[in-house]
RNA sequence: GGGCCCGUAGCUCAGUCGGUAGAGCAGGCGGCUCUUAACCGCAAGGUCAGGGGUUCGAACCCCCUCGGGCCCGCCA
């Protein structure tokens, strides 16, 4: 490992320590508390103020060191939040005070003990009595003031993110807490969850080009699933009647601000429900998560925003309607493929004319609507040409049960009653291979047995994990979520 | 896959017309008992992403490679 001029003063400091007989790495700092408790009982006093009573210890990152001669001020980091430090040399003594000014670093991990006290100039601190090294930094934090800005260093080298981005720790916790909430109100709600294959013969479910892999056992060549679809619904012919799974799933696939090579996805499936108890179910979710993020990330502007818009509830719309209206044409569903390549491609669209005509109602979809979707909304019963998979519309011809919700322009989400005729299955399956790429569409025969055993009517959903922490963080990248989202090449 | 842009000190960034490298932070030394991007003084710190070319001379112009960002395409 090379090192750098700052590495080796750093270092020169952990062999000071170590010749002094102290250990620059020790084991553990018992009785810490949260710097948040000592900000708490710093609320009461006035400015200049130091409680009384016990002492108390506080661990975590020094940020900034201010030296102000036989004063310092430094600033401590842990997860609930920063702490300023006061160290007096006359409260630790000249030597060992030197001495810690002599041998701390910014980046250090550090523990101290001592009373609350608010500073003169008004700052909730802790008046150390004692200090101690808790870790050694030997390589430097970012600047302290703008931090690490280059988003390839963030995501390559997550950790000094983390480290130097309270913004960045609230993004992933609130990601958890989304996740850890998502289970409460399914688990709540009657739903299993359950844990189905990463690893398959067959990637079915989706339209997208699976990662491939070999299994030396079998000697068989296997695929990384792209959906979580097939086998949940295989459980409801089993008799599971509410299942639900939250799982990595991988699409060979570029990547873009809303689109990752793996990406966690949660599918869930209700047996005896339509896409109506779907809409109700995930507008109570979407109210939950709004109120347990505004309680426990107020602090982040957008997510104050996205927990409003999402307690605000959703707007509906009708696909087709809210197309026709904002776009001009009429009589969509009567149009002719020609007629609707016409339409798209006056729109600006490239697809090839001899896609299905549903892919040309999808780019104006696009085009006309998507962009204006800033506020969550629920898009209903969408062409029947769109959606080979979901089931027809029981009293609107030529529509599905179908909607898709949308938050800042973003699918959220997409929802359908099932499909669960066989014979049906069997035949739209065939459909999508003649017209498809073979490669990009898996046929599964397991899959329609499976149908011939009975499906109960049921409506299921796809929610992308990644875009819903993006929702309510404000992230403007699906990288900005993902801890460590895939790069090119080593990382050095 | 196509287009545009970016890569300079550990970090954040300047760098003019092609004339041989700058600041702030961090770190070192000195000063300072209420600062919070602390402040003041001194000194130090560079494979200008990598390679090739043009030129008397390249961070700067040209070509290639690597990595990244944005837009488009692809992607129920």
């Amino acid at each position: 490992m090379d090192e750098t001029p700052l590495e080796h003063e750093r270092r020169a400091k952990v062999a000071r320590w170590r010749s002094q007989g102290r250990e620059p790495y020790p084991w553990s700092f018992p009785g810490r508390v949260p710097t948040e408790t000592v900000r708490a009982r710093c609320r009461p006093l006035a400015a200049g103020e130091e409680a009384g009573g016990e002492p108390v210890r506080v661990a975590g990152r020094l940020r900034a060191l201010r030296v102000h001669g036989k004063t310092a001020f430094a600033d401590l980091d842990d997860l609930s939040g920063a702490l300023q430090l006061i160290v007096r040399e006359d409260l630790l003594g000249e030597a060992a005070y030197r001495g810690w000014l002599a041998d701390l670093d910014s980046g250090d991990l550090v523990g101290a003990e001592g009373r609350p006290a608010v500073s003169r100039r008004g700052e909730p601190s802790l008046v150390a009595s004692r200090l101690e090294l808790l870790a050694k930094a030997i390589a430097p934090p970012p600047e302290k003031y703008h931090g690490l800005q280059d988003p390839e260093e963030r995501l390559r080298h997550r950790h000094v993110d983390l480290l130097a981005s309270a913004e960045s720790r609230a993004r992933f916790r609130a990601r958890s807490l989304l996740v850890r909430e998502t289970r409460h109100y399914l688990d709540g709600a009657g739903f299993l969850e359950v844990e189905t294959s990463t690893l398959v013969p067959l990637a079915g479910g989706g339209a997208a080009r699976p990662f491939t892999t070999r299994s030396a056992y079998l000697a068989e060549e296997l695929q990384l699933r792209i959906a979580l679809e097939l086998p949940l619904k295989r459980l409801l012919v089993g008799g599971l009647e509410r299942v639900y799974e939250i799982g990595k799933c991988f699409r060979n696939e570029d990547l873009d601000s809303t689109h990752s090579p793996e990406f966690t996805m949660l599918e869930l499936y209700w047996a005896y429900a339509d896409y109506r108890d779907m809409q109700a179910l995930v507008e109570g979710l979407y109210r939950r998560l709004a109120e347990r993020m505004g309680e426990i990330l107020p602090e982040v502007p957008a997510a104050r925003a996205a927990a409003q818009a999402f307690a605000d509830g959703f707007a509906s719309i009708d696909f087709v309607e809210e197309l026709e209206r904002r776009s001009g044409l009429t009589r969509l569903l009567e149009r002719s493929p020609e007629e609707l390549r016409q339409y798209a491609r006056a729109a600006g669209s490239t697809v090839p004319d001899d896609s299905p005509p549903g892919v040309f109602l999808d780019k104006l979809f696009e085009h006309y609507v998507e962009p204006d979707l800033s506020r969550p909304t629920f898009v209903f019963d969408h062409p029947a040409v769109t959606t080979p998979l979901a089931k027809r519309h029981r009293s609107r011809p030529g529509r599905v049960e179908r909607f898709e919700f949308y938050y800042r322009g973003m699918e959220l989400g997409n929802a359908y009653t099932e499909l669960n005729d066989p014979d049906e299955q069997l035949l739209r399956f065939q459909e999508q291979s003649a017209a498809r790429e073979e490669d990009r569409y898996a046929f599964d025969e397991e899959f329609v047995r499976a149908l011939r055993y009975g499906m109960p009517p049921a409506t299921g959903i796809g929610i992308g994990i990644d875009r819903m922490a993006m929702a309510f963080t404000g992230a403007p990248s699906i990288k900005d979520v993902i801890l460590f989202p895939l790069a090119r090449g080593r990382t050095a």
